[in-house]
DNA sequence: CTCAAATCTGACGGTGTATCAGGAATCGTC
DNA sequence: GACGATTCCTGATACACCGTCAGATTTGAG
């Protein structure tokens, strides 16, 4: 790789240096900062100036590492891109028959769940830009899913393959609508402990419905 | 019911005063005006400003009769509360046994993405306000959804006295579960197509899901 | 210590928010 | 159809945030 083309993906600062490690230091901080605050208050009143502030540093400082406050939160999006893969491992390196199968779909399930608690602010903009038909977000929602259906969807072949599955399904389909499913109840968690419904209860319905939507095996 | 308490009920504009019949129709045009831009902007952009602008009047009108703008949009969410009557009686009034139930399910899902369809720029925001811990949303969301998924409860409860369920099942988290599906497969319908899967295919995973989770029967 | 590169910020023009006093339209009444 | 009262609307305004740039400050290599 040239020294060029090296460059070229590296960082930039607004005015096309290549940030050194000060550079970097506050531009982590403002990322940093920007994820605290996403935490506490909608993303409508998400504001460069109290990034700024938060940060010990004025908004021009802001402008000089992202080009809005949308880029600086696409990028902790991108952050969670490859958080995917421990789930890919444990779709893959499971057993998916019997018991093993149930265990294993209750562990995709807590793994979901963990996963959106732990990114719950950030996700919640994907989400929402995604909908709207941000293609930016829809990008990182798209690699941050697209391998845990792709690995649902073989297991789910597999069992169509053996006839466990009805012939007309559509092995990615079910996989997309299971994926739909726990990231539509990790998201909304909290809304139906609200609601009165026990947070275990609301894990194993999910578990059982991925563990039959995968394997075509009854409840 | 006094003259007091039905002023009471009554719309309001920012001075206390009853709006007569102008004051209603410009009322209404900042309402469409509102949907209207948020259907091709995000809501993040979504300007006090530019709803003044479409509706022909000046920002200080808005404020006459909105609060700001999450009031109008929390408005125009109001108003889908209802949209989740037609949905029970298909829940309530149709059979869920074998094919006919098959067909229920299918039928539940086209209603539902059709729901969502209709709405779904006002939607989104829902979604937004509600998982970001906004109670007013989540209210309306409540509202809209919980009847749908008390009639969903009723059945599965029915299917599980038949032993058809198992014992432990929870119908009301079962039903959220189902409904969490449905909601979301609505809400990024435009992705999954995006994505390279087929509108249909995922209408009939959603369905097959749906009618399994509620009685119990295989795939 | 010196100086050039890297980093930061004060200052500014532009846009949107939210409020209020007062101007304009409307309506009932004579 | 003119009057006054009521309803409705808006210009003016103070304030907040955005996004940019020239230049001040800091850093660190020599």
């Amino acid at each position: 790789m040239t020294a060029r083309a090296r460059a070229a993906q590296q960082l930039r600062a607004s005015d096309g240096r290549v940030p050194g490690r000060r550079g970097r230091a506050t531009r982590e901080k403002l990322l940093s900062c920007t994820a605290e605050i996403l935490e506490k208050t909608s993303y409508r009143d998400l504001k460069v100036i109290d990034i700024a502030r938060c940060a010990g540093t004025s908004p021009a400082t802001f402008y000089q590492y992202f080009n809005d406050v949308e880029a600086a939160v696409l990028e902790l999006a991108g952050k969670l891109q490859e958080e995917g893969a421990s789930l890919v491992e444990l779709i893959r390196d499971s057993s998916w028959k019997g018991a093993r199968g149930h265990q294993t779909a209750t562990s995709l399930t807590d793994a979901f769940l963990d996963l959106w608690e732990r990114n719950r602010a950030i996700l919640r903009v994907v989400d929402l830009a995604t909908a709207e038909g941000d293609l930016h977000f829809q990008n990182i929602r798209t690699h941050l899913l697209n391998e845990v259906t792709l690995a649902l969807r073989d297991v789910i072949e597999g069992f169509r393959e053996q006839k466990k599955q009805p012939h007309d399904l559509d092995p990615m389909a079910q996989a997309a609508t299971l994926v739909s499913m726990l990231a539509h109840v990790a998201a909304h968690r909290y809304g139906f402990e609200f609601w009165g419904i026990r947070s275990d209860k609301m894990r194993d319905s999910v578990a059982r419905l991925l563990y039959i939507g995968v394997t075509g095996a009854r409840a």
